[in-house]
DNA sequence: ACAAAAGTTGACCCTGCGTCATCGATGCGT
DNA sequence: ACGCATCGATGACGCAGGGTCAACTTTTGT
């Protein structure tokens, strides 16, 4: 038929992208409210007029669609993560565009984030996805490209993007408590203490400068046992 | 009967005791074979010599029984750490403190500690206990107690709880990934991180220096724009 | 020795999981 | 325009785990 536009994909290709979003927006409002571990599939496949068999065309387990979720945000933010660091010329706009960027973003994304920590108040459930790991190691492979810079001084840059990790993780949930939620002031708090933190860090063994490829378990460097004596602008 | 002991406390209550422990150890068990997500109740039951009712006289679910667990952890941690940083006359060893015997901890009880996160290789569970909450309420306490004494600037208490909370767990996970676990580098490299980082800090304005009985929500406080600028040891 | 109290047992019902035979709709060739 | 082949939606079904409870066994107190 010469009728149908050049992007026109077939009314088949058309629904199964359809009912895949159906199904995943679904289940991310029925995440946000009942949380992680109280949500089961059935609820998902209730909050959309499709039947139960459907679901498992598109999604092995509950565990799976809450991936893609979580995937799909991984993806919006990383762009904007690597690019600002990119642009850094200092460790300290790498520091801080990394927070700033990511404090705005667990902002903007409230209730994405929120889901992940309700269960019944008490459990919080983390899913390190594929594209969350990759993001993690860009982080880590950042780190290295600003040693190799000169930027950054040879440091465990595993054990340093763990700390991003974990800092920028934990204070991003507290943020979240907070009755104004603040990522400009919350990004200013990690960025300090990550920026001093650096300069004092021990610093590991001498190698190739170049950690692109490089396996994640390096060494764990003891060097440096005076370190940790620096008390910077105490 | 006069022949029984006066530490005899009666077969019922003995077999009470025993009970909860078995189930206890059960679980420890299976969490740890097969992580928490896949475990169920049924399995914790299974490898137990005691019929599923009973289960349920002992704990509501198997959250509730994780959570009990993971308290056990809390409890048997919160003491040293609590003493390690009263011992503390400055900061530095009251953060070396508390991140060398949070490490040794975790070292351990790897069991325990590596059973929370194995769902599928990407899944990580992390529950926040009465206990741990108590635990990382405590430190904020601690914090508040250094701000008191002049050991640590007047500082966002809460997000830096948060920075320790996160950075700890973090690089604890990274530790037990390495061949070989070491945490004393793990310790220290957290702790120059965090010594470095506190120096850096914006100050919070000022107000009533005693913050034991203060919210949880203070002020998030933006002072000191300047601070960020500082490269110590640069 | 006996009865009340406490606690254990496992069968039972219910709900959710994942599969699969069936069926309706779409795409394609004529 | 028609019919056939393919694709995917459907929901009933078998199965497993969750939590309960009436019946039963063991302990305790008298």
């Amino acid at each position: 038929m010469l009728a149908t536009l050049p992007t026109a994909p077939g009314k088949r290709e058309r629904t199964k992208i359809e009912n895949r979003h159906t199904i995943l927006e679904a289940a991310r409002h029925v995440f946000a409210e009942l949380g992680y571990g109280a949500t089961t599939v059935r609820d998902i496949i209730r909050a959309t007029p499709l039947a139960s068999g459907t679901f498992y065309n598109y999604f092995k387990s509950k565990e799976e669609i809450f991936q893609a979720i979580q995937d799909e945000s991984a993806l919006r933010i990383r762009p904007r993560l690597r690019e600002e660091r990119a642009r850094a010329e200092s460790i300290e706009t790498f520091i801080s565009g990394t927070f700033r960027t990511f404090f705005e973003y667990v902002e903007s994304d409230q209730h994405g984030f929120r889901a992940i920590r309700r269960h019944s108040d008490a459990m919080r459930v983390r899913m390190d996805t594929p594209e969350m790991i990759a993001g993690f190691e860009e982080l880590r492979q950042d780190l290295e490209a600003a040693i190799a810079k000169g930027m950054l001084p040879p440091v465990d840059s595993d054990y340093l993007m763990a700390a991003f990790v974990g800092v920028a993780f934990e204070i991003a949930e507290r943020m979240l408590r907070r009755d104004d939620t603040d990522p400009a002031s919350a990004a200013q708090f990690a960025t300090a203490l990550l920026l001093g933190g650096v300069h004092n860090l021990p610093h590991r063994k001498m190698n190739g400068a170049n950690g692109v490829a490089a396996e994640i378990n390096g060494e764990a460097s003891a060097a440096n046992s005076d370190a940790s004596d620096i008390s910077p602008s105490a």
